[in-house]
DNA sequence: TTCTTTTATCGTATATTTGCGATATGTGAT
DNA sequence: ATCACATATCGCAAATATACGATAAAAGAA
């Protein structure tokens, strides 16, 4: 019973899993998006850019910090919160690993 | 309190999480392997590759196949599953609009 | 020191996900 | 019609995720 079987898989598997989770809720994709276009460091602010409390914030900052998809530094009484692009790199090519075929049997016919 | 609050972002940030979403686990993710090796459809099997129960696998199929990233027909006696191409390259593309600069400034320094 | 500001963490309520067994459904064979 | 097989759905229990208010922690200002 709810038992989770995640470790009957292979770590790629998970890895990738993880990741998605990660970027799996629209409040995180848009905190992304936000550091993935000002490509620098972000010290406060974020909270006031989201439709959320400043604890649900804090909440999904950690989340994705965890999954390795933003890095946090303490800068005097602010946080400070940048994208790490290695992450995104190294997880999409795991992704077009796993889904090699997406571009070159694309045409193939199916079902 | 705990009301999801997703209707207050974008159209396109809550479909880039349901897409995120419906790969967030490493049983989706081995069956899309699956699906996306052989390239064709897959009528039964499918539950015997899983260490999972049918009734698990088969719910896990429907959560795909509702996401969109799988079509799947019956046949017969059995059921075949197959690939939604189309639908990995609109996530794909949708997910490089958002962080477009993935490969861009990727060096450039931050943090 | 005390006050203010900013962020993190705790506690809690609710919602959702996960997994399985049991059962229903649909199809072909006998 | 009945049986065997494959898959879908239902119902339930346990685990996770989501969100918020309250509170703690850290640092600069007064």
């Amino acid at each position: 019973m709810a038992i989770h079987k995640k470790e009957a898989f292979t770590q790629k598997e998970q890895d990738l899993a993880n990741f998605a989770k990660a970027i799996a809720h629209p409040a995180r994709i848009a905190i992304l998006k936000v550091l993935a276009q000002r490509n620098e460091c972000i010290c406060g602010e974020i909270v006031d850019l989201l439709p959320l409390a400043q604890s649900t914030v804090s909440q999904h900052l950690k989340e994705l910090k965890t999954a390795g998809l933003i890095t946090g530094t303490i800068d005097g009484p602010r946080s400070c919160y940048c994208i790490n692009w290695k992450a995104f790199e190294k997880y999409n090519s795991e992704f077009n690993f796993l889904f090699a075929k997406l571009k070159v049997k694309n045409e193939k016919a199916c079902c």
